[in-house]
DNA sequence: ATGAGTGTACTATAACAGATAGTACACTAA
DNA sequence: TTAGTGTACTATCTGTTATAGTACACTCAT
């Protein structure tokens, strides 16, 4: 369900909170699931509890999660909402990544064509 | 020449690296121009000596410029092309992205539009 | 040959982030 | 009561980043 790279630069929490993000995006937890526990989690992934709460704690304050003290924690109502917003900061990495591409003297067609291939639609005309 | 953001979060020799790269394909720097010391530049800069010998050895490390013990520090002439090697890891950066913002369910035309707003082509139709 | 200006190497230190380890406490539901 | 939740806290370890200071070798102009 969740898959950790240790040795990547991407610290551990970070891949956590960007990975339960996919799984809510996609539909494979919806409004109302419960996430794993910390104690379960962090044993399943061999990491230590700390850092899955460092993660969870993230996710929380942001609006994806809501934690029920002695209960779990759960997916918020908001959480697609809220991811979808993250993403315009995404959009937004591409700009900054974009205008140094075109600097550097690539083609645009050449960058509009890796999206096309990223969504799907290659295009191959 | 150089601008350093001592609060972000990409460290110093991170930040000299990108900038050089920038100097030289945007034309300020051409091939066979002389890097600033790295005392002087250091000084300039306001950084410890190390920092800057660190983004200098990973520059020349790639192939962007050579050291002559005694003389100085000279961009090569394969500069530009190394510099255009590493943007294809910045293209499949913005694969990445791509695919996250697709399964986001973001429409590939605002992509798109980012894209080409980045280089300067805001298709205002 | 000398001196100024290069690059290079080395050790040591401090600060910070990331991760781990272990413990303790409060809450909820069965 | 018990098991399973979330939460808080301290302590430690590690690696990276940045700084500080020193030392040495090289090149060039004088």
């Amino acid at each position: 369900m969740i898959q950790i790279d240790r040795f990547g630069r991407t610290p551990i929490y970070e891949q956590i909170i960007d990975q339960i993000q996919r799984l809510i995006i996609t539909g494979v937890l919806k409004a109302g699931d419960q996430l794993p526990s910390v104690r379960t989690l962090s044993q399943e992934l061999s990491i230590n509890p700390n850092t899955l709460q460092k993660a969870y704690s993230e996710l929380e304050r942001s609006g994806v999660c809501i934690s029920v003290p002695g209960n779990g924690r759960f997916v918020t109502e908001s959480a697609v909402a809220v991811i979808g917003e993250s993403m315009e900061e995404q959009i937004e990495e591409m700009k900054r990544i974009g205008k140094e591409l075109c600097v550097a003297g690539i083609p645009i067609e050449r960058v509009l064509k890796a999206i096309q291939s990223a969504y799907g639609k290659e295009s191959k005309v």
